[in-house]
DNA sequence: GTCTATAGTCGGATAGAC
DNA sequence: GTCTATCCGACTATAGAC
C-alpha cells in the first residue's frame, strides 16, 4: 500500500506485472505445456524480462502453481452460481426427485454452456486437461479446487433423482459419465469440429447441444418416463 | 533381405532397432509430449545411439509420426473384429432398430473395455489424447486411421436406431456424447479414480462401468422403452 | 521493482570411424 | 548398420547495475 519495498513481492505496484505474467502464462503453458514453454516465451508474452520470472514466482515452476491457482478462481467464479443454486438444493432436505432432476439439468448445462461454447473456457481448458492427463504440480490444486466439488454436487443431485446414497459407486460412475458426454467437447475439440464437419461451435450449434444433453441426462436418470 | 545396404532403412537387419526404438518412443512421448522427450530420453530408452533416430526416423519428428501410425495400427486391430461386425451390420438393409441397437451396444462396450480396462490402451491413450488436444504433426494420422471411422460406425448405428440420416448434426452429436461418456474414464484416468476413492480399475469395477454405459446409451437411444 | 549480461547445462543434429 | 565425439543453439537461473 504504502511506498516502502514489500517482503513478499505482489503485493505492491508490482502486483500488475504480477497478473499480466500469470494471463500470458496461462495461454503459453496452455498451448505448449510445462516442459515445452520456455521462459523466454513466457517473459516476452508478458512484455516483461526474463528475470521477473523468478523474482515474483521464484521460478518456472511456481509460476505454473500461480496459474493454476489462477484458473482454479476463475473457474469457480464462473460456475459459483449454479454452484450456490445446486448446493442450496442439496441442504434442502424436502427436495423432490423432479426438482432434483431440474436442479441437476441446471447444473450440467451450466457445465455445457462453459465447455461447448468459445469463451475464457478455451484459455482455461487446454491448462486443465493436461494435468488432468498428465498429473503434475498442478494437480492437486485443480482437483481440489474445482473438479472433487463439481463432481460433488452432481453426484448428489444424481442420487437424489435416483433416491441413492451419494457415495454408491454406481451414482459416482453415473456422474461422470454424464460429465463426460460434455467434456468430450472440450477434451477433443478440434476432433469434435472435425467430425461435424463444423468450424466453429456457433451459438445455435451449442444450444442444440445443450438441449441433446439435457435430453440424454433426463433419459438416463428417468427410464419411461421422457416427460 | 541381401547384405547390401538398403536405400531405405527399415528393411533389412535393422528393422529389429526399428521396432525397439518406436516402442520405447511411444511410452516416452506419452509421459513427456514431443517437446518434453529429449532424443537422448528416447535413444536410452531404446537401447540405441543417439544417431539411430536421425538415422532411422530422419530426426525427432519422423519418429513422432511413426510412434503415431504404429498406434493407429495397434488400435486399429484391437478394434478390427468389433469395427467388422459393426460395418456388416451397416451394410445389411433389413437390420432392424433392435438389432441396430444391439451392434450399437456391442462396438461402444468394446470400446469401454479398450479405455475403461488397464491394458495396452495405457501405453497409447497418453499419446493419442495429447495429440487430440493439442493437434501437431501427428493429428492427421490418428483422426484419418482410426478415429473418423469409429465415429462414423457409431453414428451410423445410431441413425439406424433412430432411423435418421446419419451424416444429421443431431445424430452426430449424440454419437460423440456416447463415446465421450466411455472417453472420460481414460482421458481423465487420474481425477476419476480419485473421485471414485478407487487405486485401480478392477475387471469388476470395470464390469460395473460397461453395465451403466449400456444402460445409458440404451436409454438415451430408447426412451420410454428400458426394456 | 526492473532490467542486462552471463554462467552453466542440456537440447537436436551430424561427421566420420568402424 | 552402429557408434562416439562434437558442434552450436537454446535453455533456466542468477548476479549485479540502475
Amino acid at each position: 500500500m504504502s511506498g516502502t519495498a514489500n517482503v513478499r513481492p505482489g503485493a505492491g505496484r508490482g502486483e500488475d506485472s504480477r497478473q499480466r505474467i500469470i494471463e500470458a502464462a496461462l495461454d503459453v503453458f496452455g498451448r505448449h505445456g510445462f516442459e515445452g514453454a520456455s521462459t523466454r516465451m513466457l517473459a516476452q508474452a508478458a512484455g516483461v524480462n526474463l528475470a521477473a520470472i523468478a523474482y515474483y514466482f521464484g521460478g518456472k515452476e511456481g509460476l505454473y502453481r500461480a496459474v493454476a491457482e489462477h484458473v482454479v478462481a476463475a473457474i469457480s467464479e464462473r460456475q459459483a452460481e449454479a454452484a450456490a443454486r445446486a448446493k442450496a438444493a442439496l441442504e434442502d432436505p424436502s427436495l423432490g426427485r423432479e426438482a432434483a432432476l431440474e436442479q441437476l439439468l441446471d447444473l450440467v448445462d451450466s457445465l455445457a454452456v462453459m465447455l461447448v461454447a468459445a469463451g475464457p473456457a478455451d484459455r482455461w481448458a487446454a491448462f486443465v486437461i493436461r494435468e488432468q492427463m498428465q498429473p503434475a504440480a498442478a494437480f492437486d490444486i485443480i482437483f481440489h479446487g474445482f473438479q472433487a466439488r463439481m463432481h460433488g454436487l452432481v453426484a448428489g443431485l444424481v442420487a437424489r433423482v435416483l433416491g441413492r446414497d451419494p457415495r454408491d459407486p454406481e451414482v459416482l460412475v453415473t456422474a461422470s459419465t454424464l460429465i463426460g458426454q460434455v467434456l468430450v467437447f472440450r477434451a477433443a475439440r478440434t476432433t469434435m469440429l472435425k467430425l461435424l464437419d463444423w468450424t466453429e461451435f456457433t451459438p445455435e450449434r451449442v444450444a442444440m447441444i445443450r438441449t441433446l444433453v439435457r435430453r440424454n441426462v433426463t433419459r438416463i436418470l428417468t427410464p419411461g418416463d421422457p416427460r
